[in-house]
DNA sequence: GTCTATACACCGATAGAC
DNA sequence: GTCTATCGGTGTATAGAC
């Protein structure tokens, strides 16, 4: 991996030269940014940044060994931009038991998405034509780390046993095993009904800024804010209503 | 419009020249749905579907005028489908009360979806690149067929009065007579909560059907389905559990 | 590190012969 | 209705001069 191929960030003890190269690939990145901005991810292409910095294509391949690369940057950067708004969302609002930290949250997800709607259309939208994700899979760990927000906002306050308890629909022995055999670093650290309850709450957050974003519910108009607020809040007293109280199985939060 | 725009389908009163004409847009439009099926929709042109046709370019531009004229018909045909699914999904299912209509239709929707993940994204994945939707706004009617089955098999059996008292957080005046002057042909039969409710629905069930499409959910393996039924279930439960029982509000269902 | 020049593919669309 | 030929544009990527 060339040093073009990951997130651009201060850099205090590189050379000159190393520096003067991050410049330049932040300011590539940021142009790259700006077209998908401005003509949507699909039409991103290396010409076209090139053009808008006022170079020529060949000059990018210094700094980027393919088309592929950048946009790895740019997809990657994108969901860590997304987390960091969301670690934001919650961070910067005050404790206030009317509005739970989850639904902060989700409103610090969908304002991201619809303030850069390409940028969201680029992460979660068609795979751009002929691009290929790297085989590491490097975007797994940018979503992992917003995922383990919502986990945090949802299901932090209560135990193993409780979500165990969760009522709802009993899940296959085979599903509850494939949960359970998942890595720790991801949901694994739940028990399978609480990762069903949070990949149901993904969803359901996920799906209306997904319609917002598209257009598909833009007959709604302004509104759609306060529709989705409701939405996340009825999902979060629905999700707490499922989960027993801690008294009656017993133990202390554990995270 | 010209012939080629609207749908193809059985045309018995025409001639044979008419008739020709159909067979032949109907070829070009299965061609164009493999090619999306194998390529995805962003990476469809009329050159491509002509080489697998064994024609030149040209011809087709005798049977569609561009090739946007060629995509809206795709969209157009892509919505259809899709609520053809859910009805068949939905009237294909013998009446049990295990298993609710509403989730019936939504596990059609999943259903269609991850059957043709191609022409799932061609709806509601980012817009095609240089693709101007038509003015008139033809895939509304297509789309709106689909949302009057979600509308039928999840609230069809409730009042308006019943809806109207909803359990769920009040929504402010200026958006509830918003979605009071909405068309009556749309949601508009509705009183607000109940559009806030199918919304909410919507969302939930496209997102779980979205990012399993775009592969985020991969990880959970071939148990996509089970927790996607779980969630339905549990989603449908809770709408059920914030409408009041007809008694309280008096009336009969009103559809 | 940036440039010109170039190769080779793709695309949408049009003109005119048959 | 289909063809050849063509225009003007897009794109990724490489070679070699400066």
């Amino acid at each position: 991996m060339t040093a073009a191929e990951s997130a651009p960030s201060a850099s205090p003890g590189l050379s000159l030269r190393e520096r003067r190269r991050a410049v330049a690939v932040r300011e590539i990145v940021s142009t790259a940014e700006v077209h998908i901005t401005e003509h949507g991810p699909h039409s991103l292409s290396l010409r076209a940044v090139a053009r808008s910095l006022g170079m020529t294509v060949q000059a990018l391949y210094h700094y980027f060994p393919s088309r592929d690369s950048l946009v790895t940057v740019l997809v990657t950067k994108a969901y860590d931009d997304l987390a960091d708004a969301v670690q934001a969302a919650v961070d910067g609002t005050p404790d206030d038991p009317a509005v739970p930290r989850m639904v902060v949250a989700a409103e610090g997800y969908r304002r991201w998405a619809v303030t850069h709607p390409e940028r969201f259309q680029l992460i979660y939208g068609v795979p751009l034509r002929n691009y290929a994700a790297p085989a590491g899979g490097s975007t797994t760990l940018a979503l992992r780390r917003m995922s383990a927000i919502f986990q945090r906002e949802l299901l932090g306050g209560f135990t193993t046993a409780q979500l165990d308890a969760a009522d709802a629909p009993a899940l296959s022995p085979a599903l509850r095993e494939h949960l359970e055999r998942l890595p720790v670093s991801g949901f694994g650290a739940l028990p399978p009904p609480g990762v069903s309850l949070l990949l149901s709450a993904w969803g359901h957050m996920h799906g209306l800024v997904m319609l917002e974003v598209m257009g598909h519910t833009a007959f709604i108009g302004a509104h759609q804010g306060e529709i989705f607020s409701v939405s996340m809040r009825n999902m979060l007293e629905d999700i707490h209503r499922r989960i027993p109280a801690a008294g009656s199985t017993g133990g202390m939060p554990d995270q």
